[in-house]
DNA sequence: ATAGTGGTGGTGAAAAGTGGGGGAAATATA
DNA sequence: TATATTTCCCCCACTTTTCACCACCACTAT
């Protein structure tokens, strides 16, 4: 599964590289699709499959859940990668995460995240400063 | 299934192209009608009839049974795709959206939404705002 | 030092978006 | 009823975009 940070650039043709060890698990096309904190989430087929079928059976009589889907499904697009392990990003997508040429990939276990370079920095600064605080609250996760 | 977000131009014939890596799926014709937030829905037969069903087994002695039965099942056209794979709106269905020449269509899984671009764009920016309730909305589905 | 691997940019062919014209069907009118 | 006119729909063509493949450069490891 995905850990790790990694640096790449973002081309002007919207092409992202993918890290080179993740490629073999990702060969078969990838999910990407709107996350959290203003970054991209990347998904296997399999793992997507999982949260879409979630998903689907959301009522479409509740705002809450129309405005949900649009986010999660709406925002989704899957992509194949070219022989250089690269995908093209929709830019619906590269507008929402606000990239740059410079982004940042990070492996989060089942997903990798795209992030723009300044934002993803910014966040580390001041995630930094408040891990001791975070942390505290994580006892209840049993951490 | 439909995912991911999708623009294109409503042409003054109001023929409305629909995105082609669906387009096998939608060959035998495809049936649309009114939506919820003020954009159209766009069903394969197969899932229209589903749909249908279960609009048909509302309560017709609740007069919101009956408005919402009305609104999707008079507001229904079945329409055929041409060799081109756009189809026709009908004049009712592009005032009811508010459709004028850009707009978006949006991959809800089992369903394609029609939108006016601008009233998209609206729409995006008010759900971001919410984004945190979203985001609450995840812990319940176990992400 | 050299070979191999990985990141990045470019180019050409194929496909997709978009607009228009022509023919058939339908309706209206004489 | 026949003819003329209009509307609708299908097909064709052009232009733009996209995608797959190729090539080059840089860095690393043997």
């Amino acid at each position: 599964m995905f850990i790790g940070e990694y640096k790449y650039n973002l081309d002007n043709k919207n092409r992202l590289a993918l890290p080179t060890k993740f490629r073999k698990m990702l060969k078969d096309g990838v999910v990407i699709t709107k996350g959290l904190d203003n970054c991209l989430f990347i998904y296997t087929a399999k793992e997507w499959n999982k949260l879409a079928n979630k998903l689907a059976n959301l009522p479409f009589s509740q705002a809450k859940s129309r405005a949900f889907s649009r986010m999660m499904l709406a925002g989704a697009m899957d992509v194949k990668l070219d022989k250089q392990g690269r995908v093209i990003l929709p830019d619906y997508l590269k507008v929402f995460a606000g990239l740059n040429k410079k982004t940042v990939l990070a492996g989060l276990y089942n997903r990798l995240e795209v992030w723009d370079e300044k934002m993803w920095n910014k966040y580390q600064k001041v995630s930094e400063k408040d891990s001791n605080d975070i942390a505290e609250g994580l006892v209840d996760l049993g951490i």
